[in-house]
DNA sequence: CGGCTCGTTGATCAACCTCAATCAGTGTGG
DNA sequence: CCACACTGATTGAGGTTGATCAACGAGCCG
């Protein structure tokens, strides 16, 4: 977890634009749209449907499977294990999430995706997606955009874990599990949500440890940024809390949800 | 960067088979299926092409446009800088692969790609892409194949940089470097590969300062583990680099290419 | 030759890890 | 109802990896 290795290319790039002028507010202030309705896909194109007990595992890294899964309830990560027992949470999977794709059934998941909550998924035939795929359909569309919203994600933890310090990065994380579970309830909330997460579950997920992860949670509420207790997350100063993740505020606003 | 932070969810889910066992070279040894012909598309569909000069972007974060790319020829960048100057590279684009996809024209990038050596790339409209998915093709099934590529490989680059030390992730990187070259040459080859990287770019893909890369670089080269040096790479004990990057072989070699 | 990029090496420092103990909350069986 | 076990959170003390700062060398080019 760096603290400020400012990368000489800046200076040496004299021809590329600041970077901050760059970001400044897009002109285009597009509405974030909502993915196609992979509900619909999961209603019109499962072939069943299967409960993952809290804990327990609905795939494992180098298992093959026939099928990939869309979670209609509850939260699951998604995480590597190295043989020495450090582990990579690598995404959560929430409600609306496409898990498991492969090119072919008897490529085997490169991740393990295990339940955090009780769980619910769609289980779907990689065939049927071929199918779909090959005829074409707006399904198509919104298998892509689910593929593209999870390389996005992984970027934006990519940078966390490699260029945010601790304290950055909690912050940034929180903020953004914030957005995609309002997004999900489609509310703009100030409120408190669900959050389901150890401590544990964040530092896996940001290259920390739990020890680490708990001190830094603690200075953020003492500085009166969030709440995070007994499962639930509230964000106090969302203004505040971007300034410290060092990111813009408008990327977390979804005030202006729609679609 | 972590040494050997073990969370203790493992003693804690005994129903968990021991990952070591589940890894252990997958029952179905399914030889590595290359993509569809990416090529193909750009050729059929592209608008055009367009060539960019060493150190110059392609695109920037924050900007619109009506276009992705497929890379034709040499390397770019996709990376994301912090406010501050910090650099996070997210990934590496070589021949083939696809950049810049978003679901809508008026969704601006999220990062930018800058060439690393002079690069040719096809310009294709989204809107294009759009008629493929919606008109069905083996088009799709390329293009989702290759968004799913591209987020297995950050979720390699995420491991790497959370939960491997220094030298673990620059010896995992080197090696899946290597696998992504010889994979687009089709060259099984022990040979000295192309590798037109600072010791900068090794470092802000991984989350570390150029002067431990080189540090660390150094010491692989006294172990006789890799040549690395004026733009080219070699790995020399393929076998031991996997060992010391905690990985297995199996997953690098790939002699067994084929398809 | 001067200027530039990239790589190398040394000395020091700090962010985060490790180990360890304690505590609160929850569930369980007697 | 309570002792007990277990998970997750918290706090302290000390250690290590990798960052920072700085100087210098090698190769390249106009």
């Amino acid at each position: 977890m760096a603290t400020a290795q400012i990368s000489s290319h800046i200076r040496n790039n004299p021809a590329a634009p600041s970077n901050v002028v760059r970001l400044g507010r897009p002109a285009s202030q597009a509405p974030a749209r909502r993915n196609g309705d992979i509900f619909a896909i999961a209603r019109e194109h499962a072939s069943g449907r299967r409960l993952v007990a809290a804990g327990s595992e609905l795939f494992a890294e180098g298992e093959a499977s026939d099928n990939i899964y869309i979670v209609l309830d509850g939260w699951l990560i998604l995480h590597r294990i190295l043989a020495d027992g450090r582990r990579q949470i690598l995404d959560f999977a929430l409600p609306g999430a496409a898990l498991g794709y492969r090119a072919h059934a008897d490529v085997p998941f490169s991740f393990t995706a295990e339940a955090v909550t009780g769980a619910e998924v769609a289980v779907i035939p990689l065939s049927r997606i071929s199918q779909l795929l090959y005829r074409g359909s707006d399904c198509a569309m919104t298998i892509l955009e689910a593929a593209n919203d999870a390389l996005l994600g992984a970027f934006d933890a990519l940078t966390d874990v490699g260029r945010r310090s601790a304290r950055e990065a909690v912050a940034h994380f929180l903020l953004r599990m914030n957005r995609r579970v309002q997004r999900m309830a489609k509310s703009d909330g100030g409120g408190s949500i669900r959050f389901p997460l150890t401590q544990e579950h964040i530092g896996d997920a940001l290259g920390l440890t739990a020890v680490h992860v708990c001190r830094t949670l603690s200075a953020l509420r003492a500085d009166g940024l969030v709440e995070v207790a007994r499962g639930r997350l509230r964000i106090l100063d969302k203004q505040a809390l971007a300034d410290e993740a060092g990111a813009f505020l408008f990327e977390f606003d979804d005030a202006r949800l729609a679609s």
